[in-house]
RNA sequence: CGGGGCGUAGCGCAGUCCGGUUAGCGCACCUGGUUUGGGACCAGGGGGUCGCAGGUUCGAAUCCUGCCGCCCCGACCA
């Protein structure tokens, strides 16, 4: 679904002269705090024997910055690439890893490195980039919620929250099961800002110099995370069967011999024949009680166990991930039944995720209200705002909330905001968020 | 940078307050046997600079001094 886009992969330096970061004022604002710098280029042994040390010597004459994104290098190359209107639209995605010298880090949800993909398009004009932007809005929150099985609001950032640099940035905002959002996607809306801090412009078909327009889009491993924290239970991972690597696995029962290992062929290889991935597990050590809690844990969608009984019997034993359940089926269209399961999974992950983030949206009217519900049920809080980005800090003060976003689907209507008392045309989303 | 905590076997921990057998337990690992439809059991075994350095003492994982490292909370942020 990525590539129907039509954009092309690309890669460029990882690291970026410090001197490239200062050209658009809001965006070295937004990552100054952040970013790792090379300063020198050569080590030494330590005179004092003391291993190796930094060779003092070896100074660069420009310090370099590991991108922390890739906006401002890659505009320096669009100069150069873009001339006329017929250079446009440029699309290109880089897969690529980035640094962000977080303070405080976090397994998958924030890491200093962390890898993603970062698009960055060129247009001739504002409506394109716009409907760039809200394209891949829209095929990331297609991913997450048709893949990922993890639902998804859309909406857009507050000028507090946006990406530094747009003019604005659409997210795709995810709940987890401990009650906080997770900012899973973002794409931007660049309006001229890097083509004017980078001088990229084109002549139009009238000869007519403009700047281009631009868009820079990414999601990244911290959707792995994101993945987690939406499905798993105390068991282990549960993994839509979209996404497993291994969406079946047979486990002969009590050990592999061969009447049930012929079975256990048989079955692997009619569901490969339907595209399903299968493993059969042929260890002989470990028992299956040990092997069931090992997949369980491990989110293999569905476990098919094969004992001699149920050989008698011309069935199997299918055990599902999602709920636990456990049933014999027939060797007879064993196929096709695990077939349908595996599709009944992926939606039923969906819809109980998709449950339990309706369930956590919580429309309040007051900001005592919304400070209990904050602290007691957690999730989403939807109230009217004013607006205003002093109030927007002045709530994140007070309750550690955020605005997670301005939801597209959400009708104007006017309102008194929750927290100044101001009109307000609209109500957003508050959340704790990771 | 502020506040709190922790360093003892591959992993997780007890022992430290109140110094005194050969430093112990669970998991993991090795050997043998018995088992096998939900994380097997029994027996035997291997594995340790008790974070580092110095000090006190007849004797230090334990007390004292200094240092090092890590984790959690806050400020940053996707």
């Amino acid at each position: 679904m990525f590539k129907d886009t039509g954009h092309v992969n690309a890669y460029f330096p990882l690291f970026i002269p410090k001197s490239f970061l200062s050209r658009e004022a809001q965006h070295v604002e937004g990552f100054a705090k952040e970013c790792a710098v090379i300063t020198h280029h050569r080590l030494m042994n330590d005179p004092d024997g003391n291993g190796v040390v930094v060779d003092p010597s070896a100074r660069l004459e420009e310090e370099l910055v590991v991108r922390p994104t890739s906006e401002t290098i890659i505009w320096n190359t669009y100069k150069d690439w873009i001339q006329s209107y017929r250079d446009l639209p440029l699309l290109i995605n880089q897969w690529a890893n980035v640094v962000r010298w977080e303070m405080r880090t976090r397994p998958f949800l924030r890491t200093a490195e962390f890898l993603w993909q970062e698009g960055h398009t060129a247009h001739a004009t504002k409506e394109e980039a716009e409907l760039e932007a809200a394209l891949i809005h829209e095929v990331y929150a297609r991913f997450a919620e048709d893949y990922m099985a993890m639902p998804v609001i859309k909406g857009a950032k507050t000028a507090n929250e946006r990406f530094a640099g747009a003019e604005e940035t659409y997210t795709i905002e995810a709940l987890m099961q401990d009650g906080k959002a997770l900012q899973a996607g973002t794409s931007h809306f660049l309006g001229q800002n890097f083509a004017k801090a980078f001088d990229v412009k084109f002549a139009d078909n009238n000869n007519q110099e403009e700047y281009v327009w631009a868009t820079s889009w990414g999601v990244s491993t911290r959707l792995v995370g994101g993945l987690v924290m939406t499905h798993s239970d105390d068991d282990g991972l549960v993994i839509p069967p979209r996404l497993a690597p291994t969406q079946v696995v047979i486990v002969p029962i009590p050990k592999p011999t061969t009447e049930i290992l012929e079975v256990a062929e048989q079955i692997e290889n009619r569901l490969k024949a339907l595209g399903i991935s299968v493993r059969i597990d042929r260890d002989e050590q470990k028992r299956p009680g040990f092997k069931f809690a090992q997949y369980e844990m491990e989110g293999v969608p569905v476990r098919i166990g094969i004992g001699m009984r149920d050989l008698a019997n011309q069935q199997v034993e299918v055990a599902r991930r999602d709920t636990k359940e456990k049933m014999p089926v027939l060797l007879e269209g064993i196929d096709k039944y695990i077939q349908k399961l595996l599709e009944d999974i992926q939606l039923n992950l969906f819809d109980r995720a998709k449950k339990f983030r309706d369930d956590h949206i919580t429309e309040v009217k007051n900001f005592d209200e919304f400070k209990s519900v904050l602290e007691e049920k957690g999730g989403f809080i939807k109230a009217h705002w004013d607006g205003t980005t002093e109030t927007e800090l002045k709530i994140k003060e007070e309750t550690k909330a955020t605005i997670r976003c301005i939801p597209n689907e959400e009708p104007e209507s006017p309102g008194k905001c929750v927290y100044s008392g101001e009109k307000s045309s609209r109500k957003v989303l508050f959340a704790k968020a990771y």
